[in-house]
DNA sequence: CATCGTATGCTTACATCGTAAGGAGTATAT
DNA sequence: ATATACTCCTTACGATGTAAGCATACGATG
């Protein structure tokens, strides 16, 4: 019975927690499409209807890796002055958004918000340090999404444009794409190499900077 | 023969123009799941294959959605101070993404940005205004990203939260949250009421205004 | 220890999807 | 009139999510 026994146990069992971790593997190596009940299965070296003893179904593992990224984010070490804390904060959630690159199309998708407890912490992180500015509660709710839809947005914005390819690839093809432009378009035109030049990272920070002005320039005009 | 002529006349000519058409239509009405070939094909009184005379696959018939979308885009009247323009600009085009519940998962499925030269036109049109605040070209690039992500990630917010349902149900939902939290989320608990309490439109205006008190206060302290 | 319910995994099967391949009919050019 | 090209249809294939039912192994109870 020991070998029967052995036969099970060399392998780990079955959970909800190994099978989104699978999934959300899947997803960062190969995208979203390769998340397949068949292919996290065979990753675990499961058949594709064992899954569903753990899980309701593939909808449910797609809610869980929104809630394992949500739950790996990484808090910042507070800063001397608020500006910069919730520079570092949005920065953080950037960076993780950007080290799961699919996971917006996720958030994207009208499924409910997150709520399992892990993945509530960087929420209840963001609101208290943007009530430390002295917003009142009111405009801290309001400052969530504005800051929340901001990095998100961004996000996507930096995965849909060209993407690949380096610098000077990215600004070749500005160059061209700015030759081929009907005279209709000249602000584009004139604007369109600075798209390629700035990189993502500069120009993630001037929209930060202009939201976190905003917010310092509101606390100083009606405070708490 | 002219009865053979006419069996045929009495349908309009198929053209990838009248399949994206339609294709957006179904999208709108029932989701984009609900946006097949053969329901595309049915819609129009063609089978699914016949489509495939006009359309390379459905990935194009997808991204002529989102050139449609962008091309239906209404230009704001202009209005005295800039920051107003500004303002109208905003709300046109997070107006133009509500109505179209789920054009945003497409706009957050990698593909390349749009290139057409009706979708480029209101990409023109924000350059445009965003130069006249007076940031330089420079700038102008890193502000359009700012707020492009801020109205793009503010709707998608928008749409995956509680979406549904009145005011009041709203309210009595984040109560229940709110009750049901551990002390560990008390600024969650205590900001939770004004989520729902401040409809999506003034949480909109509020991120809208920072951004535009940032770029005014930038273009005072370095005119282009 | 025997047994029996419960949990776990496997097999098979089905509807639906995107689309490849090729046939039939019509319109246009020669 | 004949050939060519275009449009649409039929059929078929592989992949997907998952329903249904069977087999096995485990844990509690007698």
């Amino acid at each position: 019975m020991t070998t029967d026994v052995s036969r099970k146990a060399h392998r780990e069992p079955l959970t909800r927690e190994r099978i989104v971790e699978t999934a959300l593997r899947v997803m960062d190596a190969e995208g979203l499409e390769a998340v397949t009940m068949r292919r996290i299965g065979r990753e675990l070296g499961v058949e594709a209807m064992s899954l569903y003893n753990h899980v309701e179904d593939k909808e449910s593992i797609l809610d869980g890796i929104c809630e394992l990224v949500m739950s790996e984010f990484e808090f910042p070490d507070p800063a001397e002055d608020w500006a910069e804390s919730c520079r570092r904060a949005a920065r953080a959630w950037r960076q993780l958004l950007k080290q799961h690159p699919d996971v917006m199309r996720l958030f994207a998708e009208a499924r409910g918000p997150v709520r399992s407890v892990d993945s509530m912490r960087p929420t209840e992180f963001a609101l208290r340090l943007l009530r430390a500015s002295g917003l009142s509660d009111r405009d801290t709710a309001q400052a969530f999404h504005a800051f929340g839809g901001y990095i998100q947005g961004f996000v996507i914005m930096e995965m849909g444009s060209i993407a690949g390819g380096t610098d000077e690839a990215q600004l070749k093809v500005h160059e061209e794409l700015a030759a081929a432009l009907p005279e209709e378009f000249s602000t584009l035109r004139d604007v369109s190499p600075y798209f390629a030049e700035c990189g993502a990272d500069e120009q993630f920070e001037f929209g930060l900077d202009l939201l976190i002005r905003g917010v310092l320039e509101r606390v100083r005009a009606q405070p708490a």
